[in-house]
DNA sequence: ACCTGAACACCGTTCAAGT
DNA sequence: ACCTGAACACCGTTCAAGT
């Protein structure tokens, strides 16, 4: 890539992680191809779709993400390493909003520049899922993709601005559903 | 109303129905307007936001899942009732595409001409909830929020077209976490 | 090679001009 | 009163013209 070119690419990048943040995922592309101070021609040829520049922009914490299920499944034990890979990942999909509607939909058709990436973090917990299952500490009536449902249906839910203040709560409750027996399961006695 | 408007609001939302079935809440209101045979200036008249056209649409089963509500309260048992309406309601999400993720926005702002509509429906909900809670068949630990948030996040899962094929048993998930003593709760036993 | 402005077909909003 | 076409500011796509 010439000289130039690359620092067009980078800039742009740098640039739509901040409008992103601000705007979510939604920002017209015209809006950050001008505050990259390149034209919109330009930000199309580095990234075609809105989904190629989300998966430059993505890409690292989604690696990571993969990654860090393999660590867990060696460190913990496998419902805990569900437990917490499933928090991080709910964690995650709030990075920016709107950018797990756009998963969901890319998970759906292997042409989005997403796709790939994805069904990488899909199947890492699929692997989990299924650990903690032959262990007894998971459900076994569920399968990776009811899994990948719930997180994102989670992540979806808590990007509303109305459901946001009983994030943790409502990730408490989801997960007390996939195990079987979920730690300090004592909510007969908690309150509201 | 003169009669000639009345005819044009009328024709509007026998098209709008036919259009939004086919190609989801999303669709373009000029689409509506052209296969309605009307201006969109006249269109937009009726219906100044496409959540006015939606609450047209949608009002009659709304009222009529509030309704059901406090039909359910009097004929069943509180679990049973909870039970019944949270999978009418995700039932009634699935009647056009993308009208889960609109009643969600609708739910936050007091302007949006669904807000009154959903608030009712909210309420209905929270009732059942409270009511199976005092019978100690629903988890103490969850408010009408919660409620509604589990239900328009499983609705939105279901209108994926990945997870859609999942749909009965996302819903079985997630009333199993609602309950405390759910129904056939053998899942240890089951496969996926 | 790479960048860019402009043309294009779309969207929802608004309003002056028609009946 | 009610309807309508047109102008407007936006969007993403595409491409000929520039360096």
């Amino acid at each position: 890539m010439r000289a130039d070119a690359e620092k067009n690419r980078s800039q742009i990048l740098t640039v739509a992680r901040e409008v992103v943040t601000e705007h979510g995922a939604d920002v017209s592309m015209r809006d950050i191809a001008r505050r990259a101070g390149v034209g919109l021609a330009t930000l199309l040829r580095h990234f075609p779709t809105r989904e190629a520049l989300f998966e430059a922009l993505l890409c690292t914490d989604l690696d990571a993400l993969t990654q860090k299920a393999a660590e867990l499944e060696r460190s913990t034990s496998a419902d805990e390493a569900l437990l917490s890979w499933f928090r991080k990942l709910v964690e995650f999909t709030q990075s920016y909003r709107g950018v797990v509607a756009m998963m969901a939909a890319a998970h759906t058709n292997p042409d989005s520049a997403l796709y790939a990436s994805c069904a990488a973090v899909h199947s890492a917990g699929a692997r989990l899922l299924l650990h903690a299952q032959r262990e007894g500490t998971a459900r076994a009536d569920m399968n990776g993709d009811d899994l990948f449902a719930l997180i994102t249906a989670l992540g979806w839910a808590v990007d509303q601005p109305s459901f946001a203040p009983r994030a943790d709560h409502l990730v408490h409750l989801v997960t007390d559903v996939i195990l079987t027996n979920p730690p300090g399961n004592d909510f007969m006695k908690a309150t509201p």
